[in-house]
DNA sequence: AAGGCTATGTTGACAGTGTCAAGATAAAAC
DNA sequence: GTTTTATCTTGACACTGTCAACATAGCCTT
């Protein structure tokens, strides 16, 4: 705290709130996140918190909004390459979103875990944030079967849903310690790239 | 209880916390299974149940290594079934899959998730029964291999993980409330078969 | 059968959690 | 300058997992 002159009101609870949040997880887990701690970080009180945040699940959607919007930037800044092929953008995708995952596992779960999706827990800004990010997932799908990398002859939400799926399965295989073995990933990554595409390539080769 | 007469000692106290605990976790869910509720399910003081298990993990632990004992005979089941061709097994085996997410979240959560997999929690009782069935897709993907339905020029062990993968991450998404609308898992399935098979059924077909 | 060992059960206690209610303070609005 | 409003505080409650110390009863040996 640089501004650390003792006052009655903090002046900025919410993205201090927030930072200490975004830290503590980073380092602790989202298991071992909670609010009196937060508010101990502060230096404010245990029930400060709830001026700027409805419950704990309030505070972690904030969090996780925050995730989605640099995620997103970062697609996009991926498909959006112009100097490379769509293939090669398809399969940095891949790797990309893996390596996410394996570099930020405990905002990856908080994003992509039931803590704040399961029984309406998610609010209205964070749906707000993550509805374009997982929409955008459907338009570079039906981008890549137009550039005929992945079936055309599948719907493109479908097939986006499958192949999200996939990324987001090796992704939580990892990071939730199943995987206990976590070298190989960029194999997995190629492996899964070159599944999607084993057709197409053979037609585009050959 | 229909034995309940009233005795210091329960008799079968182990039993009866998993089957107390295996009850209330398709009810309520795993984040609200706590050791004293169930030690009272049991008629049983609080720290009874720690008599049995070393702590509250190794309880679950327990649990899932059953839910992981009955997967794999289901696995088992659908994948010997000598009347139906591969093809027919193979997608057969990936509805089941997803199914059995969709019909046991809070067990699919327990047994895949990092409650019990994170920072070394998995009992070795656990690893003695789940790594077999996590082998068991390996076997599984080198017969589709040998058969031609899934790619010949890919490691069988990282497709297997690919594959896998795939089903998880589609559970997960499901189970999870991030697809929010559930409808539409059979089509997600056989999209997914689809996209595993798209070139051999090719070949196989012409 | 008597005595002791051990498995299993008990209560008490502690540190931790999220969250509500009621009161205190300071800043902003009038 | 007074009142309203946003923010922060302490107190309290019901929960949680888990440890330590003690109680009971069934089994094993002599």
């Amino acid at each position: 705290m640089a501004n650390a002159v003792q006052s009655y009101h903090h002046g900025d609870l919410r993205s201090a709130l927030i930072e200490a949040a975004t830290t503590r997880l980073s380092e602790y887990g989202v298991d071992s996140l909670s609010l009196r701690k937060l508010a101990e970080d502060a230096g404010v009180s245990r029930t400060a918190p709830y001026h700027h945040f409805k419950d704990k699940s309030a505070l972690l959607s904030a969090i996780a909004a925050k995730g989605f919007s640099d995620w997103h930037t970062a697609a996009k800044r991926i498909f959006e390459q112009e100097d490379k092929t769509p293939q090669a953008r398809f399969r940095e995708f891949v790797h990309e979103y893996i390596g996410y995952a394996a570099d930020n596992p405990e905002m990856y779960e908080l994003m992509f875990g039931r803590t704040i999706w399961q029984n309406q827990a998610a609010t209205n800004d964070l749906k707000e944030v993550a509805f374009p990010c997982f929409q955008f997932q459907v338009t570079m799908t039906r981008y890549w079967q137009d550039k005929g990398l992945l079936p055309n002859n599948q719907d493109a939400l479908r097939l986006a849903q499958v192949t999200w799926g996939t990324l987001h399965g090796i992704a939580r295989l990892l990071i939730d310690g199943i995987y206990a073995d976590s070298s190989h990933i960029e194999e997995m990554c190629d492996c899964a790239a070159d599944l999607f595409m084993q057709k197409q390539m053979d037609a585009y080769n050959g």
